[in-house]
DNA sequence: CATTATTTGTACCGAACGGTAAAATAAATA
DNA sequence: TATTTATTTTACCGTTCGGTACAAATAATG
């Protein structure tokens, strides 16, 4: 009954995101939004809610999909070192590979808006505590293999991982110089010796 | 000769940045600016010229008084060691006293600008890299003064830490626990061996 | 095919936006 | 004191904002 929907929800959801994570919350407005998904105010509405709504259910989709892909790669190397190394890498080469940098979707939201709004406030602290999980099972998969010293602290080092992550992934806006992201990594590593 | 200004042109541009601060450029409207700063509107166009100078001169005038703030607090300590970790804890002390927090005005509009504004692109860069000099310099005293050993790279250990200070700074804004930042702290300054 | 239920496009709402013209005000100069 | 020059106040500009009422369009149901 009633007239079908036209629209791929996830499609333009998913180009609802793009645009939130480029120019975040308060510099997107709904014009930009409809150009961007295909369709006209009353279909968002009927669909997602009100602005605010839409762009959480936008950093909803981000998340789980950035989360999914830190586990991937970092399960993907034998060697926990080498997991690391190229996560980091791959995160850097992504910044200076594209024109403009986008960064981190849940970072610029942390940023922007979780001062102001404790619904992002909460959102935002727990997918960094879930990737920093993500960090600390990688981390004592390393020290069961015997690739890493067994005294080694698991939680404080993921922890330390995590920060330096947002770190690196914050100046890679500013577009420093490449030796400077470079030094960083190395020295970072060496907390995994 | 002509009437003379009534207001003073380094209180007003102080209550200018303190807004930019907690709220980020596109958030603060000029109504805003106007109650907080206590003049009218052409009052500050007279003064600052249009919305994005009169936040160029905040920002600038933010970044002149942090680097001397940073300088100082570095320089205090004789032990290089002791001096960065009472300034870190200074930093973190300061989040979580105030009951919402405004973390770094730089890193803010790193996030909101820099990707979108090649200005606050080199102006954020700068200050971030002039920042690093002073970690450098610190880092250089205490392999002079012997505290730190003579091998230690000082300029990519000295990037090492901007880049876990702009984690740290941009992560309590989600209000992790204590014992998060805690432990990234001690993580961290081992690096200082 | 007629009815019903839903989505679509259009057109519009009041409010707020950044910015300015112009008159009123006040200080310094002549 | 009259004039000049700059600043302040007020009122307003056109545009865009987020959001919605309403009617045309379209699909499933009876």
């Amino acid at each position: 009954m009633g007239r079908a929907r036209e629209f791929d929800e996830e499609k333009v959801l998913d180009a609802a995101m793009q645009l939130f994570w480029e120019k975040g919350y308060e510099a997107t407005s709904l014009s930009d939004l409809t150009s961007r998904m295909g369709i006209q105010k009353p279909s968002i509405y009927a669909a997602f809610g009100d602005k605010k709504e839409l762009f959480e259910a936008a950093l909803r989709k981000y998340m789980m999909s950035r989360a999914s892909h830190v586990r991937t790669k970092l399960q993907k190397n034998p060697s926990v070192k080498d997991a690391f190394r190229a996560f980091f890498e791959g995160v850097i080469a992504e910044e200076y590979t594209e024109n403009r940098s986008r960064g981190c979707f849940c970072i610029n939201t942390m940023v922007e808006l979780a001062p102001h709004d404790e619904k992002f406030e909460i959102l935002t602290r727990e997918h960094q505590m879930y990737l920093s999980v993500i960090f600390q099972e990688t981390i004592e998969r390393g020290i069961q293999s015997g690739e890493l010293e067994f005294g080694v602290n698991a939680k404080a080092l993921s922890q330390a991982l995590i920060v330096s992550l947002i770190g690196l992934t914050v100046i890679m806006k500013s577009r420093p110089e490449r030796s400077f992201v470079d030094n960083t990594l190395e020295v970072t590593l060496t907390l995994l010796k």
